[in-house]
DNA sequence: CATGAATGAGGGTTCATTCAT
DNA sequence: CATGAATGAACCCTCATTCAT
C-alpha cells in the first residue's frame, strides 16, 4: 500500500495548506480593519470582504470578534518582539535592549502607518492582555535590576513608564507624524527616567540602528497589500 | 405688571433648575456606565435606567451617544484639571505643577475606582480630544521651556511621556491596585525624564500633598452614589 | 392638582392599551404561523409580518421563539378549557364532563381548521407542558375515581387514552376531514375504554350539544381574520 | 476472461459492502441524533461526527435532511412492525394482534429509552407518513371488521384510538417512566374501546408475552452502541 | 418636556449544501 | 467514494433613534 498513504498525505496536506492560507488572509484583513475601526467595532463583515472570503468562513476560524482581536494582537506583537530580539545574538541586559525596543516600535509605526493605527487602538488592550510583556520587562533587565543602579522601589512602574511612553508616542506619530529625532529623544528621556545617566543614555539612544527586519511571510508586511487594496477600493 | 413677570420668572427658573438636574443625573449615570461597559458599549438604555428617566428624555439633552461621551469626558476632565489648578493661587511653572498633576490624577483614581475605570477606558480618547488641546506642554510650562534647562529638541514628547505614564499608571492602578508610593515614584521618574535632577525631583515628588478637593456639586462625587446604587441593584 | 394625575393616568392608560393591542396581534399571528410551519420552525419574521409590526417589536414582548410558543399554546388552551368549563354551572363529575371535553375539542378544530392545525402541531408539546392538564384529569373525576367504578389500577393512563385519542382525532380531522359522527363515536369509544357501559356511553356521547362559545375578544376568533389575510396575501 | 471478472466481482462486492456499512452507520447516528434534538433540529454535522465520516460523505447517501429522517423513520418503524408480525406464523385477526402491537411498542421503548425518545419526537410524523399508510385498521383486522362485532360506524377512528394511545403512552414512558402493568392496562382499555368485552380483553392483555425479538443486524440495536458512545463522550 | 412603544438598520451566528482535491 | 474547506441564505437579536401622546 504505497499509494493510499500518499493520497491521504496529499489530501491532508492540501487541505491544511488551504486552511492556513485562509487563516492568514483573515488575520491580515483583521489587522487592517481594526486599525481603521478600533478594536471594539463590528468587524466580521468587513474582515471577510477584505479577506475575500464568505461571511460564514470567518466562523470556521474564530468564534468571536474578541478571539480574532486577541489572536491578531498576539501574533502581531510577537512578530515585532521576536524581530527586536533577533537584533541580538545574545540579549544584552539593560539600556541597549530597552533602547532597541523603543526605537524599533516607533520606527515600525512610522514605516507602516496602518500598523501604527492598529497598535494605537489595541494599545491598552495589549497592555492588559500581554502579561507576557510585563514578564518580559523583568527578563529584560535582570542583571541591571540586580545591580541596584536603578535605585528602584517599584520595578513595575518602570514598565509603566516604558509602555505608556511608547503608546503615547505611537499615538502622536499616528495623529501628527513624528518630528525629527522623535524616537531617539524619547528613548533618551525614558532611559534617563530609568536611571541611566544623561551622557550614556544619549549615546545609546542616538547610536546607529538598522531598520527592523520582519520575518519572511510576515503578517505585518502581508497586511500592507490588503491595506492598499482597501484604500484603492475606497476611491 | 409687577407680578406676572415674577410668576414667569419663577416658572422659568423652576423649569431651568429641573432641566439642569436631569442633565446632571444623565451625566452621572453616563460616567458610571462608560466606566463599566467601555466607551463603545451600549449605553442609552442603561444610562436612562440609572438616571431614572424615560428613554426618550435622553434625546432632549444629547443628540447622540457620541455627544454624551464627549460631554461627560470633557466635564469630568475639566473638573479634575480645575481642581489641580486650584491648588495654586498663581500657577507655578515647571516641576511643582507637573508633580501636582501626576500625583493628583493617580490619587484620584485610587480614591474613586470607577472614575479610574472611566479614564482608563476613555484613555486615548480623552488624550486626543480634550487634554491634549488644553494643556500642551508649551502652554503648561512656558517659562521652563523658554529657560532652555530642559535641553529640548522636541517639546511635544515631554507631554507624551507625562500623559502616557499617567495613562499606564491609571491602567495599573485599576487592574492591580497601586503599590506603596507608586504615585510618588512615578512622579520622580517622570520629572527626571523631563530633565529635573534627581535630588530636586525627589524632594518635589515626595513633598506632602493634600488630597485633591473636588468642587461642591462635583460630577465625580455625585456619580459615586449612582455607582453604589448600581452595585446594590446588581446583587 | 387635579390635572396632572389625569394626564399621567391618561398617558399610562393609552400606553398600556397600545401595548396590549400589539401583544394580542402578535399572539394571533403566532397562532396562525405555528399552525402552518410547525412549532419548531423559525417564526419571528413571519409573525411580525402578519402582525404588521416591525421585527424589533417582537423582542419587546417575547424573548424567544419558545416563549412565544409557550404563551400562545397556554392562552389558546386556556381559552378552550375555560369555554368547556363554562358549559356547566357546576362542573359535573364523570362521563358528561369527559364527553363535553372530547366533543368540544373535535368540534372546535372542525370549525377552525387552522386552530386544528395549530393544536395538531403543538400536540405533544402541550401534552408535556400542561401538567395542568394532567391535574385537570384528576380534578375532573374525583368522585368517579373514588367510586371505584372505573376498576382502575393506574389512573394516569386514562388521561393518556383521552389525550392521545383527542390528538389523533385532531390529526385525522386536519388531514382528511371528519367523517360523519366522528366526534360522537370517538367519545363513545373513549368512555367505554374508561369503563362506562356501552348504553350509557352512547346516550352521553350522542346527546345534543351546543357549539362551544368562545369568549368575546377570543384569541382564536381574532386569529381567523389574520389567517384569512394570510391566505389572501398568498394568492 | 475467467479471472478478471472474479476480481471485478470482488471489487464490486467489497465496494458495495463498504457502502452499505457506511449507510448503516449514518442511519444509526441519525436515530440517536433525532432522539436528542428532535426531528427539526440541526443534524448533518452531528450525524457525521457520530457516524465517524466526513461531512461531505453524508451527501453520497442522502440528498437532504428530510430524506434522512424519512429513511430512518421508515426503517426503524418497519423493523418494529416486522418484528411484531414475526410473532405469528399466520397473522391472527383481531384482539391478539392489536394487543401484541400495543404491548410490543410500549415494551420496546422501555427497553431502549433513546428509541422511545425518537418515536416520541417522530410521533405524528411517523403516524402520518409510515404506519398509517401501511397498517390501516381495515387491512389489519379485515375479518373482525367484517364480522360486525365491532358495531362500527367509522373504522378509521379505531386506528386513531390505537395509535393515539400508543403515542401518548410512549410520551408518558419517556418522560416519567412506566408505572407497573402500564402496557397491559393500556392494552386492556384500548381493546375494550374497540368493543372487546372486559373479560376477554383482560385475558388477552395480561397473557404472557415474550420480549420482542429484533432482527440480527438490527438498526435499533446497533444504535444503542452509538448512543452510549455519545453519552460517554459528553462526560 | 417627559414618556415609552415602535422602529429597522446593523451586526451576529448557524448549518445545509457544494465542490475541488 | 471520501474528504473537509468554503459558501451564503436564513435566522437571530440589539439598541440608537423617532414620534405620537
Amino acid at each position: 500500500m504505497p499509494k493510499i498513504p500518499k493520497i491521504e498525505d496529499h489530501r491532508v496536506r492540501v487541505a491544511a495548506e488551504r486552511r492556513e492560507r485562509t487563516r492568514k488572509r483573515l488575520l491580515e484583513a483583521a489587522l487592517v480593519v481594526f486599525s481603521q475601526h478600533g478594536v471594539e467595532g463590528s468587524v466580521v463583515d468587513e474582515v471577510t470582504t477584505i479577506a475575500g472570503v464568505a461571511r460564514g468562513t470567518f466562523y470556521n476560524y474564530f468564534r468571536t470578534n474578541e478571539e480574532l482581536l486577541s489572536t491578531v494582537a498576539t501574533e502581531a506583537t510577537n512578530e515585532v518582539v521576536n524581530a527586536i530580539e533577533a537584533r541580538f545574538d545574545e540579549p544584552p541586559d539593560g539600556p541597549p535592549r530597552i533602547a532597541a525596543g523603543i526605537r524599533s516600535w516607533l520606527e515600525l509605526v512610522q514605516r507602516y502607518p496602518h500598523v501604527g493605527a492598529f497598535f494605537r487602538r489595541a494599545g491598552l488592550y495589549t497592555l492588559d492582555l500581554n502579561v507576557r510583556s510585563r514578564i518580559l520587562a523583568r527578563d529584560y533587565m535582570p542583571r541591571w535590576v540586580a545591580s541596584g543602579k536603578l535605585n528602584l522601589k517599584c520595578p513595575e512602574l518602570l514598565w509603566d513608564i516604558v509602555s505608556g511612553s511608547i503608546l503615547a508616542g505611537i499615538n502622536t506619530i499616528v495623529l501628527t507624524g513624528a518630528p525629527k529625532d522623535y524616537a531617539e529623544e524619547m528613548t533618551l528621556r525614558v532611559l534617563v527616567a530609568l536611571g541611566v545617566d544623561f551622557e550614556e543614555a544619549a549615546s545609546v539612544a542616538f547610536a546607529p540602528l538598522e531598520p527592523l527586519v520582519l520575518p519572511p511571510d510576515s503578517l505585518i508586511e502581508r497586511s500592507v497589500a490588503r491595506f492598499e487594496t482597501l484604500r484603492t477600493a475606497a476611491q
